[in-house]
DNA sequence: ATATTCTGAATGAATGTTCATTCCTAATAC
DNA sequence: GTATTAGGAATGAACATTCATTCAGAATAT
């Protein structure tokens, strides 16, 4: 088997396990099992694991700031702006389930405590593209004065607790439901 | 000591530690050491270390809701009863912190997948306040035709959200921040 | 082409640590 | 003097991590 296809069994093993049992439901040799290898294997490609852990939630933003930056419409009014980010996280998160139910899990937890949130949107040497909109919002005055944290939460506080009810299976989130969604989040801060 | 006493002393020395520094940074070694009593005692008072989270949380949660639920003006309208509910928890857990901190160590956790959050709100006997102001809400269309659970999410996710922020200090939610948060959530969901 | 040596990836039993829980003894109350 | 409560050392289970050993395949020699 190739190296990286190891790898990535690992990755695949640990994130599954992480994001259905939590931390505790995944110790290494349960990691080890699932991903058909032994245990001192996983640490051949990982130093330990706290390592792995946030290997994965590294290789997780990675994809998710890649998808929600594609077409990003910088060109577009604030609101258009808006609507694509928050949409995109609707539909990402809806695509990968596992992928949320990790991030929710990390963030959660001693290792999530490092990451500040607006973080997330910072690609690697990329401009903030949160913060952007805001200062554009504030600027223009489309959006109400508000910190820029409070904004934050405002707007994407409603979509992240609404995707882990629609992955709980709590509620249906469809199309016409996502927009009323996040048109309802925009309501929150418009002017 | 008398009794009672040396339950109180327990249940605050866990509360503190597990607000703190979360579940693992408690140990019962270490809840008996804060306590000033031994490992063995905690076990004369709870059965078992679950037992003794669950009791904590269940403590808070007849706090909050009795703090809630007093003076509630329920021949106001739909926003009036909305108000005193959103600007009450902001209060209350801006009084008290750790139990804020407590209840979110609680929720994202094993534990905490078991509760349902909406049981939050139904003190034990009396009918839920909040599924009441739901349909109260869509009867008189005073809010947006919306699952119930989404609903919830638009008016409290951001408020939790900005609570969180404020106890770690990365924004001061004073008076007129408050009504600012709660009047924006309520703007979410109002026609 | 075949045999021999070398390399380093893979493995999982063994180790050390961290805890929840138990249980025997000491202290205290009645 | 007996019963109840407190204490904390002892126990055992769960886990992350290590490391001596195995072994398939590459490199080299014949």
């Amino acid at each position: 088997m190739a190296k990286q296809v190891k790898r990535e069994d690992i990755i695949r093993a640990a994130m599954d396990l992480i994001a259905a049992q939590g931390f505790h439901g995944a110790p290494m040799s349960m990691i080890a099992e699932k991903a058909g290898v032994g245990v001192g294997t996983i640490y051949r490609y990982f130093e330990n694991r706290d390592v792995l852990i946030k290997s994965i939630y590294k290789e997780i933003e990675e994809r998710l700031v890649a998808y929600l930056t594609k077409k990003y419409p910088s060109e577009e009014p604030v609101r258009i702006c808006f609507f694509h980010i928050a949409k995109g996280l609707v539909t990402y998160f809806t695509q990968n389930p596992m992928d949320f139910k990790y991030f929710e899990q990390f963030h959660y937890s001693p290792f999530g405590e490092a990451h500040r949130r607006n973080r997330i949107f910072k690609s690697a040497g990329q401009p903030d593209i949160f913060m952007e909109l805001y200062e554009r919002g504030l600027a223009q005055q489309v959006i109400k004065n508000l910190p820029p944290t409070v904004f934050f939460n405002l707007t994407f506080a409603p979509i992240v607790w609404s995707l882990r009810d629609h992955i709980l299976g709590m509620v249906a989130i469809d199309d016409s439901l996502a927009e009323l969604l996040v048109t309802s989040c925009w309501d929150s801060v418009k002017i």
